[in-house]
DNA sequence: CTGAAAGCGCTTACAG
DNA sequence: CTGAAAGCGCTTACAG
C-alpha cells in the first residue's frame, strides 16, 4: 500500500482514516486522504469484504413471473429511486427474477450463504409471509414494503410482530376516495376487480373497498379477485359486464387491469364513462395516454424506493430504524370515470 | 476448513476439486466432494473474490429515466431471461438505473474500480457509443445487444470493428413487414413515428421503414422523431393527425408509443383502422388487450436476455465468443390496422 | 498425485 | 496517538 509510504505511516493507519475510526489525528488523516487522492488509490472492495464481512450492497428478489413484471411499471421506478440513493453511499443493487415461492426463498439462502447482500427490500408481502421467518433464520436485515400482517406467533415473538421496519404508503385512502368519488356521481353498482387475496395489498385494497361501499350506503357491491395480471384484468371484467345488471363503474386494484377493462369495454361498443366508469391504481405512465385518460390513483414507486433504500441503510449501520409512513395515494381525476348514463335520466338530465 | 480433514488431504487439494482442476485423483474428488456435502460446506465466495480477482458477478447499466423505464416491458422481460441462464450457474446481476450518460460511465468505472462485476450487458447501443471505448480500457468484457455501428476506427482498431460479441435480433424485418402489410390493405400515406437516432435501433428501424416505403413504391412518408416516450409517440400522433392531408397508417417504432397513437385517435373521433390503421413495435403485454388490439412486431426480450447471457458466460470463460443472430422479429396481425376507408370507397366496396 | 506455504488486500485487536 | 502482526478463507505455484 503505497499510501501509508507516501503519508509516513502504517498500513493500519490508512484503514482508520478511511473508516473514520477514531484515533487518527487529523494531520494524519489529511495526510492520509491527500496521499490516497493524489495516487488514485481506492480501497479494494473484495478485501474489505472478506475481513469485514460485509458485501456493501443490498438485494431484491422479485417473486413475479416474467408476463406480470413486464406490465407493471412499479419495479423500474421503484429500483430507480433505490439505485438514486445506493449509489452515491458505493451500494450495489443485487437483482433476482424467480418465478415462484421455491425458487424465491432459495434465492435468499443463497444470497446470504454467499455473502452477496448485506440486506434486502421484500416487496409484494404476503399473508403469513415464509420470507420474513427465514430472513430471522438467516439473520438478514431487512425492510418491509408496507407493514406485514397475519405472521405466526412464535415463542421469540409472541405478538407476531415483524421485525424489520416498515415503509408504506397507505393505499386504502385512494380506494375508498375513489369509491366515493364513484358514488358521489350517482353510481351505485360499483365492482371491484381485486389484486390476489393472497398478497397483502390485494386483500388490503379489496377491505377498503368493501368499508368504502358500506360507508357509502351502497347495497353489497360484486368484487372479483384476480392474480393482478393484464389478462385477468379483461376476463374479469367480460363476466362483470356480462350479467343481466352490469355494474355502471368498476375500480381496479391496479392500471394494468383497468385499461385492459377500458379495451373490453371498447370492444363491447360501450361509451366510457358514460355506459361505463372505470377507475384503475398506480398512475402508470400509460395511464394518462389512453383514451378516456384514466382516473386513477396515484403512488409514488420511485419516492417509496428512495425511502427504502434510506431505511434500509440506516438500519445496517444503527441496528434499528423508525417505520416511514409515506404521503397516502390520492385519486387523480380524468376522464374515464363520470355519471352514469342512468343517473343522468334519473336526474332529467 | 474441517472438509478437507474429513476428506483426509489438504486444504489446497479441495481447492483443486472444487475448481474441476487436474491432478486430483477421482477417489479424492469424491471423498472431498461427500465431505463438503456432508458438512454443508460451501466455498467462500468473498473469499474466492479476493484471491481470484473474480466477482461471479454480471453488470446491466441502465442508462433510462425513470419514466421511459417505467413504460418500456423489455427490460423487466429482457431480466428475467438473464436471470434464469445465470441464476443456476451461481452468477449474480448487478444492476444500476442511471439518468444521464455522464452518470453512465462513471457507473462504468465504479464497478470496475470496485470489482463489482466480471462483464456487463451492452444495451440500447448508439452511434459511435461511448461505452465501448471505455469497456475496452478497462478491460472489461460484454455482449452487446445488437451490433455496434458508426465506431471510430482507432490505431489498434483500424476497422472499426466491435470488439465484443453481439446477440441481436434484426427489427428490420418486422418494420419492412408492417409497411409491405399496410400497402397491401391499400394505403399509400404511411407515417413513421421513429425513435431517437441517436439510438441505433432507432434510426436502423427509420432506415428499415424508408427502404420499405421505397420497395412499395409509395411516394415519400413522413416520419417524426422522438424520443421513445409515450408523451412524444401521443404528439408525434397529433402532429400527423393535424394536417391537411393526414396519413392514413402510421407505424410506430414502439407499443408505448403506438398505444399513446390510438389513445389520440380515439380523442379525435377516428375509427381505426377505417379512418387510421396503427402499427407498433415489441408486442409488449398490452399489446393485444388495448382496443382494439395492437398489429404489432413481436420480439422475444426474456430470450434475448437469456442468449445474452450465455455468450457473456461463454466469452469469460473462453475469451471469445461467436455473435448470434436471434431469428427476426416478425408482424403478428390484430386489430388496429386494416384498408384504409378511401380504399374501400375507390374500390367500391 | 500430494502438502506446506505464500498471496489476494484489506481490518482489527494488541502491545507500545 | 502509532506500528507490527494476525486474520478473513480461499487459490495457486512450487517442491516433493
Amino acid at each position: 500500500m503505497d499510501v501509508a509510504k507516501r503519508a509516513g505511516v502504517s498500513k493500519g493507519l490508512v484503514s482508520f482514516a478511511l473508516n473514520d475510526r477514531p484515533g487518527v489525528s487529523p494531520e494524519s488523516r489529511e495526510r492520509i486522504l491527500t496521499a490516497a487522492r493524489e495516487l488514485g488509490w481506492t480501497p479494494s472492495l473484495r478485501a474489505r469484504s472478506l475481513s469485514t464481512r460485509r458485501s456493501f450492497a443490498l438485494g431484491l428478489v422479485v417473486g413475479r413471473t416474467p408476463e406480470v413484471l413486464g406490465a407493471d411499471p412499479f419495479f423500474p421506478s421503484f429500483i430507480a429511486g433505490v439505485e438514486s440513493i445506493l449509489a452515491p453511499e458505493g451500494r450495489a443493487l443485487v437483482l433476482s427474477v424467480v418465478p415462484d415461492e421455491e425458487a424465491e426463498l432459495r434465492t435468499y439462502r443463497s444470497l446470504v450463504a454467499d455473502g452477496r447482500v448485506d440486506g434486502v427490500f421484500l416487496s409484494d408481502l404476503r399473508h403469513n409471509d415464509p420470507r420474513i421467518p427465514l430472513l430471522v433464520e438467516l439473520g438478514l436485515p431487512a425492510v418491509t414494503l408496507g407493514r406485514p400482517e397475519g405472521l405466526t406467533p412464535t415463542d421469540l415473538n409472541p405478538a407476531g410482530r415483524s421485525p424489520f421496519p416498515a415503509v408504506s404508503i397507505d393505499d386504502t385512502v385512494g380506494i375508498a376516495e375513489s369509491v366515493r368519488y364513484l358514488a358521489g356521481l350517482g353510481h351505485s353498482r360499483i365492482a371491484h376487480v381485486a389484486g390476489s387475496a393472497s398478497m397483502l395489498h390485494g386483500s388490503r385494497r379489496r377491505m377498503a373497498f368493501d368499508d368504502a361501499v358500506r360507508a357509502a350506503g351502497l347495497a353489497e357491491c360484486q368484487t372479483i379477485e384476480t392474480d393482478f395480471s393484464i389478462g385477468a384484468g379483461a376476463a374479469a371484467t367480460r363476466r362483470l359486464l356480462d350479467q343481466d345488471v352490469p355494474p355502471t363503474a368498476i375500480v381496479f386494484a391496479n392500471d394494468p387491469m383497468a385499461i385492459a377493462g377500458l379495451g373490453v369495454a371498447h370492444e363491447l361498443g360501450l361509451r366510457i364513462p358514460g355506459d361505463l366508469s372505470i377507475t384503475g391504481f398506480d398512475d402508470i405512465n400509460f395511464a394518462r395516454y389512453v383514451y378516456p385518460p384514466l382516473t386513477t390513483v396515484s403512488t409514488t414507486p420511485a419516492q417509496w424506493g428512495r425511502a427504502a433504500a434510506r431505511t434500509l441503510l440506516f438500519l445496517m449501520e444503527h441496528g434499528s430504524a423508525e417505520d416511514v409512513d409515506l404521503p397516502a395515494a390520492r385519486l387523480t381525476v380524468r376522464g374515464s370515470a363520470g355519471a352514469p348514463a342512468s343517473a343522468a335520466i334519473a336526474t332529467g338530465t
